[in-house]
DNA sequence: TCGAACGATCACACGTATGTCAGGGGTCAA
DNA sequence: TTGACCCCTGACATACGTGTGATCGTTCGA
């Protein structure tokens, strides 16, 4: 598919397709004519680089962890030096820092709608 | 404490404590010189600011929902409106989302370290 | 063959969180 | 009283994700 359809069924510009391009996290074919080309695994790719970037992580970030999600679990050894192996565990702790605080605010927010609701007095003014 | 003390101990710079004060996230007592004054209870206030900024939330978002985990469980009724009411459950519904899509991430990068560790080959050149 | 619809690149702009610096005042101990 | 150190405000700057528009080439159906 080219970029219109891709930006269709991910809700996402074209401009930003090819932004995440030039940052590195999705790669297109090219045809003759210059068109970039995908394939249907991108879909599921762009909605993860999305809800990634929507969870606070950078694109420099997204772009070092997206080759641990292929879908062949082909892992590829001779890339993952020490150092990159390392970055991924602080970024793992970091996301699971993310993770709690997310989930102690978000139960926070609902213990908050659930006490309103159970009190919920609408004879009451003030 | 002034400024710099809760700089200090939030390990956030005076620069964005103010910035987080026009924002509305927090208010200061101010002295008659025109020194900010806070107490023990905005080291846990900025923690938790800081905490969902880095999760991806915006100062707009995080003034809503602030409201709802003072200790004090005093819920406002009063100025719990309906589409105040509305927005926290979106918002809500929206930290859910970021946190599975963390959590799914998060795990898929977990076993990437795994599956490496595990089959790690010293021998193997490339 | 013409025009609509799509694609490409490039440049400028904006909002947000943040840094930094300038110019000025307050506090306090030496 | 001077100097170090804290505070204030305001302005400018930067990085990043994103929007928008200009200008141009490609494709394809009417």
């Amino acid at each position: 598919m080219r970029i219109g359809e891709l930006s269709e069924r991910t809700g996402t510009s074209r401009r930003l397709l090819r932004y995440y391009e030039e940052q590195g996290l999705i790669v297109s074919q090219r045809s003759p004519n210059g068109y970039r080309h995908y394939d249907e695994r991108f879909v599921d790719r762009v909605l993860q680089i999305r809800g990634l970037l929507d969870a606070g992580l950078p694109t420099r970030i997204i772009k070092q962890i997206l080759p641990c999600l292929d879908k062949p679990r082909v892992i590829h050894f001779p890339d993952a030096t020490p150092e990159m192996l390392a970055t991924l565990e602080l970024e793992r702790d970091r996301m699971t820092e993310r993770i709690e605080c997310l989930i102690r605010n978000r139960d926070a927010v609902s213990a908050y709608l659930d006490t309103v609701r159970t009190n919920r007095r609408p004879e009451v003014a003030a």
